[in-house]
DNA sequence: CGCGACTGTGGCAATGATGCCATAGTGGTA
DNA sequence: TACCACTATGGCATCATTGCCACAGTCGCG
């Protein structure tokens, strides 16, 4: 238990070289296995672990990765951690958690220090940094390998991992569909973040493909946050013929809709249908319980560390999503007659 | 933009001589300004930035701390890490968040390691972390400093920040009564977080104030998760005399009684008043918004980096908390004759 | 004028682990 | 038998930076 103890103290009491027990740290192939059980022993017994920093100036690896993000969702965050952590910690890799402003001028250049301080052997791009050309840049000059976890842009550059946001949407639009709705509004999500793109093209795909026209009144802007989602259905709902159905890009937004729709005595979902998109566990806490679509994040993490820790192929990973109902959806509401009007 | 430009060749560059090159990295105050200037444009044309690995390997200190939590409430911890992140930013410190599990009997063992491998020359602790036993005697036998985020025992150990956690518990208690409630009840936290018994004890002192008996059956058993919250609330309200009122101890729990309430078709506030505790994004964002008690949480993160940062000396921080009213209040719901009953 | 305190700079050892090369024993094979 | 490949281990330089000590010049003051 001696306050610290290097390789040479374990060295010596196992009666070996020190590089012995260097090749034991790194499950060497050539190490016997009394060898090995010696210098396991003498570890155990002065308490030693090694020092990542003298790891990183006499080696080539560091044995940590970096999870780089500027995404303000908890929840999400919070899963996308959980997944890389938890791969990580199998792995026996570090994981730095690095927040960054993808606005910021100088993000690539303090991604940069960091990567070149911290001697990561890879980094795990969440989106929107996924796609913030400055962070791409400062990663390729350095030349260390990463892996984008739902990217939009460049497929080529990296590995990733992604779900089909566009289909995971047009699901959703053509359930709604099915269910009877005609008049749908969207929500769109934050413009930085290429996923809202996908959603809104899938939105509109299903509705193009049973020939409802999209309606740029039935389409609001929002930035994947409560208060935007609050917005967008003030505006749908002062409408002369406000949708019987919205769909937002994500379950903060929903809940958005949610409270509107409670503060306006709508009852949901008789009178309004409301779907989310991430299944985050707010969909789960929110009345009603948001219909959503499930996205897989934590796996999309976990994943992203497989890729990797993996081969270095560049490879892509579709993983699957799934659509959840629950209690926010009903059939549209009719007074009396039925009247579906489109456009 | 030499792929790995070293100290040395900064020197180099600037005609100058490795350590002083060194003296200005670190604002060493015997640099003349002329040399501080070559010194400065020599590093920009070299595109330099240090490694800490080396730094940490010669000198004292890392520049790094870690950030030691197991809170499985990702709006609690997303604005502790920010707290933490954004002091340690500007003091040009790293963070190293590190998530462990306080009821893994190795978990001493695994905090010991961490500090061994990343040589951090501090830690913060999150609740529940701040009395897991095996964490606390890992750290003193380490001999680095650490501070504590809402400590419940052991308050003369260390530096810590906390709230009032008995008076805010008491606080809303009292606003409830005020208000004209009698039947109150009161849904417990984790019994590992020590923030648990104090919210309890707040409350009950609230009502023995006001010559109210503590009714065992209006106290339940909760986990500061949604599911513990709607659990509890179904005991309440299958009572024969069920509370007009319901307390949850955060936020969490006060959403699953909401969501109890709106199953059952009980109007909120006008037939239960409910609140909550923290003042997490949650609470504006359900229906109706929740009456809580604001928790400074970000502050007590950012206030805890300070401590650690500051002098050394054992310090404690009692940060304020506020009583938020929002929508989830009303007086007490009586059908036509008023009578109180208590116990 | 001489001494001490302060300012500004340089040289060298030390930090803890790995990379590369060397060495030695062992077993199979032409 | 000689040779080679493979297993198992050791020795030493090396990574990039800081701590400690030394040294030179300047300034103020008794």
């Amino acid at each position: 238990m001696n306050p610290r103890a290097n390789i040479r103290d374990v060295a010596k009491l196992a009666g070996v070289a020190v590089k012995t027990v260097s090749r034991v740290l790194n499950n060497h192939p050539y190490v016997s296995d009394t060898t090995k059980a010696k210098v396991d022993s003498a570890m155990a017994e002065l308490g030693f672990s090694p020092s990542i920093a003298a790891r990183i100036l006499a080696g080539t690896k560091s044995g940590q990765i970096a999870l780089i993000y500027d995404n303000h969702s908890p929840y999400y965050m919070h899963q996308i951690m959980q997944g890389c952590w938890d791969r990580c910690h199998e792995e026996g890799m570090r994981l730095i958690a690095q927040p960054v402003d993808v606005a910021d001028p100088q993000v690539g250049e303090q991604v940069r220090g960091m990567v070149r301080q911290t001697h990561v052997d890879g980094a795990i791009l969440s989106s929107p940094v996924t796609d913030c050309v400055p962070v791409l840049h400062a990663l390729e000059a350095l030349n260390i390998p990463f892996v984008r976890i739902s990217p939009g842009t460049n497929h080529a550059l990296t590995s990733s991992v992604f779900m089909d946001d566009m289909q995971a949407a047009d699901d959703m639009t053509t359930h709604l569909i099915n269910i009877g709705h005609r008049r749908i509004g969207f929500i769109k999500g934050h413009h930085n973040h290429m996923a809202s793109t996908e959603r809104q093209a899938g939105y509109e795909r299903a509705l193009g493909r049973v020939g409802i026209c999209v309606d740029a009144a039935l389409i609001a802007e929002g930035r994947f946050d409560f208060e935007s989602g609050v917005a967008a259905t003030e505006q749908f709902l002062s409408l002369a013929n406000p949708p019987t159905a919205i769909f937002a890009s994500n379950d903060d937004m929903a809940s958005g809709v949610l409270a509107v729709a409670h503060r306006r005595g709508i009852p949901i979902p008789q009178q309004l249908s409301v779907v989310g998109f991430d299944d985050t566990t707010l969909a789960r806490v929110v009345w009603p319980p948001l219909t959503t679509v499930r996205q897989p994040v934590r796996d999309l993490a976990s994943t992203a560390a497989d890729l990797l820790f993996g081969e270095g192929g560049i490879e892509h990973r579709r993983l699957p999503h799934e659509l959840i109902s629950r209690e926010s959806v009903a059939p549209p509401y009719s007074p009396s007659s039925k009247k579906s009007k489109n456009a």
